[in-house]
DNA sequence: TAGGCCATCTGGTCCT
DNA sequence: AGGACCAGATGGCCTA
């Protein structure tokens, strides 16, 4: 079983991670040549922020400089009589206009330098973000969140591999958690279609980190605001998970990526999804990214839960009898997840991570 | 207003 | 010598 996982999965596992790796690489270069002409502009050359102003001072002591003047002379360093020590060291230069030009140019080619590499170490933090679960556009991981849902998701996968098994979802989402900050485990939590107070009380329940008592989940799952994971979209009365469409059937539920109430066409050119390695399955990070309008960017955490059949199998969830809840469409004003209830013997709601497991 | 996050500048250190 | 990398400092922006 699990060498057949391995030879079915790793292949595609390395393809993935190579095409992510080659479009992780391009995007590094395009975004190089695009931002190379501008990057440092003459604005920033004449003008340094203020910051730099310390460096300036600073820069009157620079004695790099393989001046041509032969200009050396001793720095007040013994104008103060015996009661000092004698500095020992390289004997600072003065510095001449000509010197404090150059120290400048080579600061500020240095800065301009390292404004790129920052900016490459972002747009590689991006791309990160894109293949981690809960990609959204308008509602970005920190980057500390980044790196940490990244390691977590990671150890997940790995887990997943080595035990030849797919986890239940409360296990899955509480790898995923580890570490992270409240918002972004209601993030990764509504991205999983995950109860969250079913969440924590089971990760209470095995002594985890989090305090039900007065805990904002248990009343609002998803009120907290982190202000960079909230945006003037979020509506915590209506839960930043919005979830538009409630229904279940004994025949299963999908997650469906619906703007304007209809299904993502996966195989359009469109579709961004493919950024993302399976296991994400929210709209927002494994369907195409609409955000055109504040009605779609709505959507990106949204989740729609149907009986009918989706055109694309590989994405329905099915549920076993003991999962199966009758029928009937849920109102848009029932709070986020309050109805969904995931225990161990259910499918968990991850289904490219079924697929793994149902070839 | 405090706190979190971020971009930028900067000097030091290491490597080629 | 010059570039890459790193960490500290600083100020701006945003949200609770």
């Amino acid at each position: 079983m699990l060498s057949r996982l391995f030879s079915e999965v790793l292949p595609d596992v390395q393809r993935l991670a190579a095409e992510w790796v080659e479009d992780t690489e391009r995007d590094g270069c395009k975004v190089k040549e695009e931002r190379e002409p501008c990057h440092l502009g003459e604005d920033d050359l004449d003008e340094p922020q203020e910051g730099s102003s310390r460096a300036e001072s600073e820069m009157a002591g620079d004695d790099d400089d393989d001046d041509d003047d032969g200009e050396e002379e001793e720095e007040c360093g013994d104008e103060n009589g015996g009661d000092k020590p004698k500095k020992r060291g390289p004997k600072k230069r003065k510095m001449t206009a000509a010197r404090v030009e150059r120290s400048k140019m080579r600061r500020m080619k240095a800065n301009a330098r390292e404004r790129t590499r920052m900016h490459d170490l972002n747009s590689a933090l991006d791309n990160l973000r894109k293949v981690v679960p809960c990609y959204s556009k308008t509602q970005k991981l920190s980057k500390i969140e980044t790196l940490r849902l990244a390691k977590n998701y990671i150890l997940a996968l790995g887990e997943i591999l080595r035990n030849g098994k797919r986890p239940d979802v409360v296990t899955y989402v509480q790898m995923l958690c580890k570490g992270l900050s409240q918002p972004t485990t209601n993030l990764v939590a509504g991205c999983l279609q995950l109860n969250t107070r079913n969440f924590l009380t089971e990760q209470c329940a095995d002594g985890a980190r989090f305090h039900m008592p007065n805990s904002p989940f248990s009343v609002h799952p998803y009120s907290y605001r982190c202000s960079r994971l909230s945006s003037p979209h979020y509506q915590p009365g209506a839960g930043s998970l919005n979830m538009r469409a409630h229904s279940y059937s004994a025949s299963g539920y999908e997650s469906v990526y619906m703007p304007g109430g209809t299904s993502p066409d996966y195989n359009s050119p469109d579709y961004e999804g493919q950024h993302s390695p399976p296991v994400c399955l929210n709209g927002g990070l494994s369907g195409k990214q609409h955000e055109t309008s504040d009605t779609d960017r709505s959507y990106h955490y949204s989740m729609h839960y149907t009986g009918l059949t989706t055109s694309r199998p590989s994405h329905s969830l099915h549920f076993g009898a003991s999962g199966a809840r009758s029928g009937g469409a849920h109102s848009e004003n029932i709070p986020p997840f309050h109805d969904v209830h995931l225990h161990h013997d259910r499918a968990p709601p991850y289904e490219d991570l079924n697929a793994f497991f149902h070839n």
